[in-house]
DNA sequence: TTTCATCATGTAAACGATTACAATAATCCT
DNA sequence: AGGATTATTGTAATCGTTTACATGATGAAA
């Protein structure tokens, strides 16, 4: 690969004045702008991005935080925040934390050694001390999940809301005995999405029952199949189950074919996130959508207003509710 | 961040021997190796990666081409090229090209600028030509697609012999009428499939019927399911389907649920990659499981071989047959 | 013609590390 | 003690860019 001194020689300049042609600043005349142009493609010069970066001390690279990519709520945000990032110039590197602190540390280690620009973390789990430190120092915002004490910037939805919107609709459809299956409350979104359930609860007046609340501890199908079994086996058991992810309701249907039980007859089912196996159960599943690859476009873009230093503000947006046959 | 000099400082030495601590070079007397040290605890020290980099024109970053990160099949092969990229002290860069070329053309830019060391590409649809031209001169390997003429490294399995050993599992079981959903014949693996399966056919002395070959031109679950429609309309309907990929063969699932056909009684089926959701639909589905986490990581080390200048050998693995309820 | 702007280009110093080579200090041997 | 090794450290060049500053050329105004 040539470099930037190979181009100057053969366009007889010097190698300030190829940089500045490369970079278009306007103090070059254009015969030699030409004759430099004319080098770089007889080479095939590519600046290295190395020797540029270190001078300005910038990578142009994102890096973009997720537990797990086999999640397929993360695609469709990931597609927003790449294609922002390529527009402004950006490459995103995606980063699978598999909730691990050690990569995690890896990745952090990145920022700090002006491998990358910026962070967007959509790891709920990973560590809040570090990041909250980390996002003092560098410019770092979340997505999806987010800090409560708005250390962090933060692209989100309403969690409450949507769930409260997604219980009610069980309820006007004249559900009485409604489950949940939660994530571990030690995510933000699993505690409001609890809130929002028995909100609605208690707005009709439905008891809030302990034992129709069951909280899984992984994110995995089976976690949902698990936990619609235990739901099943219950004395008095419940007729409707809203599941806090598509993932955890796909888990939940399964259990519900095994035992020969037909959904919505017998049992409703609500999802979360409108991934896009939800379309493709048997019966399609009633879930809240979350404009995800917006989502992710307004992260990227949050993320680079950041690093060129000018200030943000959060964002919350909006969320639909898509009625299909589970429900 | 601290740079070199001021841990040099602080530590009264000199740059030079700074560097040499940290890279372990055994020439440091323990006296200064521990002040040394200190400094670069106290300061917080973490070298640029940029600055190595450039000295030593190496970036330490791996990429990983594929065509789209929400098909579950590149998830685990993903996992094992990750662990086995860190635990070799490289990174990966997650390149998601959507199959379109000027996606692609900034990361080949990536590995010309010296901001990769090598790639490992698992995009079937990618610009074949500028692929084996960047191949020659940079580390690039194969993972699951490939190039017949042997121009790339790569690693990957016997998809005639699976596709063979999917149909005579479907013919063994009395089936006679045995359909097949493939992709784009564009693909490498869907031409080696095709071949296993018609000459599975043919071994038994059963005839590879036009119709009975439905090529999708698209990957997602709506494929599957138009091809399943496409299919069951028939007037010589197929009893069994071996599908290329699981994806294909949930959509096509769905359109048999859809028309109330039973799974495996009516319509037997047969997916292929064993990705989780094969095991949440109802019924379970039978299919071809690839040692998917054992490719990322052969890939991995023969990429990273190749980097070092090591010669490297073609890999081809087992696959496995996993029976299941739809047959 | 002289004097100033203005424009185009070159020079050289960064950026933050690594490393060949040189220089010094410490040790050993006779 | 004197000379030869060896161990330790420093000096300075290098990787490939960008950019502040200097320089020289050109042209316009007086």
């Amino acid at each position: 690969m040539a470099t930037i001194h190979e181009v100057a020689q053969k366009a007889g300049v010097s190698a300030a004045t190829v940089s500045r042609v490369i970079n278009n600043r306007n103090t070059v005349s254009d015969k030699t702008r030409i004759r430099v142009e004319q080098a770089i493609h007889d080479l095939e010069y590519e600046p290295s991005v190395l020797g540029r970066n270190l001078r300005n001390s910038e990578s142009r690279l994102l890096l973009v935080l997720i537990p797990s990519i086999s999640n397929p709520f993360y695609s469709e945000i990931i597609n927003g925040i790449e294609d922002t990032a390529i527009a402004q110039g950006y490459n995103i590197l995606l980063c699978e934390t598999d909730s691990n602190p050690d990569r995690e540390a890896i990745y952090f280690n990145m920022i700090r050694n002006r491998l990358a620009d910026g962070i967007i973390s959509m790891d709920p789990t990973v560590n809040k001390e570090k990041l909250i430190e980390l996002a003092n120092t560098y410019p770092i915002v979340q997505c999806s999940e987010y800090e409560k004490d708005g250390s962090i910037s933060f692209v989100t939805i309403d969690n409450e809301l949507a769930a409260y919107q997604a219980v009610r609709h069980l309820i006007k459809l004249g559900q009485k005995k409604i489950a949940l299956i939660n994530s571990d409350e030690k995510f933000l979104y699993a505690r409001e999405r609890r809130q929002g359930y028995e909100k609605a609860l208690r707005e009709f007046g439905l008891p809030i029952k302990h034992e129709w609340i069951y909280i899984t501890d992984q994110l995995g199908f089976q976690s949902g199949q698990q936990a619609m079994r235990v739901l099943l086996n219950l004395d008095d058991r419940p007729t409707a189950v809203f599941a806090v992810s598509d993932i955890l309701a796909i888990g939940a249907l399964k259990e519900i074919n095994i035992n020969d039980l037909r959904v919505p007859q017998d049992i409703a089912l609500v999802g979360f996130d409108k991934i896009s196996f939800s379309n493709m159960t048997h019966p399609t599943l009633t879930t809240v959508a979350q404009p995800m690859y917006k989502m992710g476009c307004l992260s990227a873009t949050m993320l680079i207003n950041k690093i060129r230093g000018k200030r943000v503000d959060n964002i919350v947006m909006d969320h639909e509710l898509i009625i299909r046959e589970s429900t």
